[in-house]
RNA sequence: UGGCCUAUGGUGUAACUGGCAACACGUCUGAUUUUGGUUCAGAAGAGUCUAGGUUCGAGCCCUAGUAGGCCAACCA
């Protein structure tokens, strides 16, 4: 076995530094810690792959862990999308956690604080403190009830876990210093009290803890070594350690946070406030709109788990910014579903062709199920007089390098005959109706007869008329015309959403597909790579289409 | 106006403790092909934000700039 020479990220060279000091392998343990208020995205994906992925490497545990401190925003719903979308890209959790698990630890640590005045009860409304905060470059003033005793603040507290006092009475903070540099260290809020059911705890609880109080000590209580997150949380890095201190006993050991930058992706977004409102102003159908960058989306629309994970390694991780471009993440689909997608004929523009000599009533004809795979074996697809064929496969006349039908010329059927365009019957205003063929039945695909053998420059996909089913397709473009659409400061994202990004037209397929099941994907030879929709019923058959085919002629034209 | 983070081809990442910039996507050629797909062969494209400095030698180290990002939610 080779060994692997491939260079690590930052990330992993934190932790070989880290073995190479004091960590063991056996304290190597992960976590990926979504919010469940809102479904998974394409940059959730690359964290989760981190993660995971580190899990891997390590032979490490991974935990799922839920940071579910705000009632107001976080369902049940998002709970059960969240895992079952981690679960479908491959990962295994070692534990399903919730940092709401852990208020009563928190609660209890949050008292010996106040005891140990690292803590007290502020009293004045958000207005009041947020003035007192000063700014960036102004220190804040501390708060008059900075000093009260540890007795008055034990009772205070008390009254707030009991219910006792209204929503934006009472907040606990940290006592740490109203001058300090960084804002988070300016006396943060450890618990607010609301009054609204928790998804798990119900009405157990009257106060939650704010972030800051309750991610540190969760990844503590778990004992995960590396906590990573993305930079915007460097600064709070200081108050995690802060927090962690406060509660470190003799011989405990610590977990670490370090940060890596988010990735941006280009026609997107992926915030969960935007993608809700996505969702929210019917802009799309819901999360899992196969437009939408949510993992649903995705896995609706056709992509694989393996092109995600693919995806998400092969851009790396980093602390620069960035914009990923969306056409890597196609190149992965395409990828992985050229190995594994079965081929078939679809016509998505149909045109009429009649081959005119053709004097059988059907025949069945041997079709290979994928060219890149030999166990895929083959099936048998109907021909018969009458076909369908694209629409922009046909022109009376054209140059050269128009490798299609054009009157006079010859082409061939895949899987089929070599066939010529005779004759063009038009409507009155001139458009085509149907074209007259002849075919040569020497040139049957596979005969190996000398005529089936021969050279002709295109080959053209079809269906039989009378054999073809009719399919609802829906065809997809980027969710926003240009790249960075929440870049502008001016303009509000929502104006720059591609109004064509949904096309739905109706195609027909070869009756192989018939029994097609949701989530099933095929390649429309010549065309791309469809899957499948859940809105297909036994009367109709609904296709997304994925991604097209590589495209060296159509960007040309 | 403060602090912190970042800066490498069009895009995303590499370059072990300093040794004349690599890989992938994208782009463009050509070959093969019963998918203008795949595969194969090849090409163009950066001299590493700028200016100094240290050094025999700097994308890597130092200094100062410049640009972008983050920080003043009882969100995470």
């Amino acid at each position: 076995m080779a060994e692997e020479t491939k260079s690590l990220n930052f990330i992993e060279q934190i932790i070989e530094e880290d073995l190479k000091g004091n960590y063991t392998k056996e304290v190597l343990k992960f976590r990926f810690p979504p919010e469940p208020n809102g479904y998974l995205h394409i940059g959730h994906a690359s964290s989760i792959n981190l993660n995971f992925g580190l899990g891997k490497r390590y032979n490490a545990p991974v935990n799922l862990r839920f940071d579910d401190t705000n009632p107001a925003k976080e369902e049940q719903e998002y709970v059960d999308a969240i895992k079952k979308d981690v679960e479908w890209l491959g990962f295994t959790w070692s534990k399903e956690c919730y940092a709401s698990d852990y208020f009563q630890q928190l609660y209890d640590w949050a008292i010996a604080l106040i005891k140990n005045g690292d803590a007290y009860v502020d009293s004045q409304t958000s207005e009041e403190i947020a003035a007192q905060k000063g700014t960036p470059t102004k220190p804040g003033e501390e708060s008059p009830f900075r000093n009260r005793s540890v007795e008055e603040n034990l009772a205070l507290f008390e009254a707030m876990k009991n219910g006792e006092t209204n929503e934006g009475e009472h907040v606990l903070r940290a006592k740490i210093d109203m001058t300090a540099g960084n804002m988070l260290m300016r006396d943060p809020i450890m618990y607010r009290t609301l009054h609204k059911p928790h998804h798990r705890t119900g009405n157990t609880w009257k106060i939650y803890p704010m972030y800051d109080w309750a991610h540190g000590e969760s990844d503590f209580i778990e004992q995960i070594s590396h906590s990573f997150c993305t930079l915007e949380f460097l600064p709070h890095r200081e108050l995690y350690n802060w927090f962690l201190k406060k509660i470190e006993k003799p011989g405990d050991f610590l977990p670490k946070q370090r940060e890596f930058a988010r990735r941006n992706f280009s026609h997107t977004v992926v915030s969960k406030r935007k993608l809700a409102k996505l969702v929210q102003e019917g802009i799309v159908t819901g999360w899992d709109d196969p437009r939408m960058p949510t993992i649903s989306g995705l896995r609706r629309r056709g992509y694989t788990p393996a092109s995600i994970r693919n995806f998400a390694t092969s851009i790396g991780i980093a602390k620069r910014e960035n914009v990923v471009d969306l056409s890597h993440l196609e190149f992965c689909v395409r990828e992985d579903l050229n190995k594994i997608a079965p081929r078939v004929m679809g016509v998505i523009d149909p045109l009429k062709i009649v081959i005119t000599n053709y004097e059988e009533e059907e025949e069945w004809l041997t079709a290979e199920n994928n060219p890149e795979d030999e166990h895929a074996g083959s099936r048998q697809v109907p021909f018969s007089k009458e076909l369908y064929i694209e629409r922009e496969d046909f022109k009376e006349e054209a140059n050269r390098k128009f490798f299609r039908l054009k009157l006079g010329k010859e082409v061939r059927l895949k899987n089929a005959y070599i066939i010529k365009a005779e004759s063009v019957i038009k409507d009155a205003e001139g458009n085509i109706l149907e074209v007259h063929c002849t075919y040569d039945k020497d040139t049957k695909s596979g005969s190996g007869t000398e005529a089936s053998q021969r050279k002709v420059k295109g080959t053209l996909h079809w269906v039989s008329i009378k054999h073809a089913i009719p399919a609802e397709i829906r065809l997809y473009d980027r969710l926003f015309s240009v790249e960075s659409p929440d870049a502008d400061k001016e303009k509000d994202y929502l104006e720059f959403i591609n109004p064509n990004s949904l096309e739905v037209i109706t195609g027909y397929v070869e009756p192989s597909l018939q029994e097609a099941k949701v989530l099933d994907k095929f390649q429309f030879q010549r065309i791309g790579y469809f899957c499948i929709d859940k809105d297909t019923s036994a009367k109709k058959l609904v296709f997304n289409k994925t991604v097209g085919l590589r495209d060296s002629w159509g960007k040309k034209n």
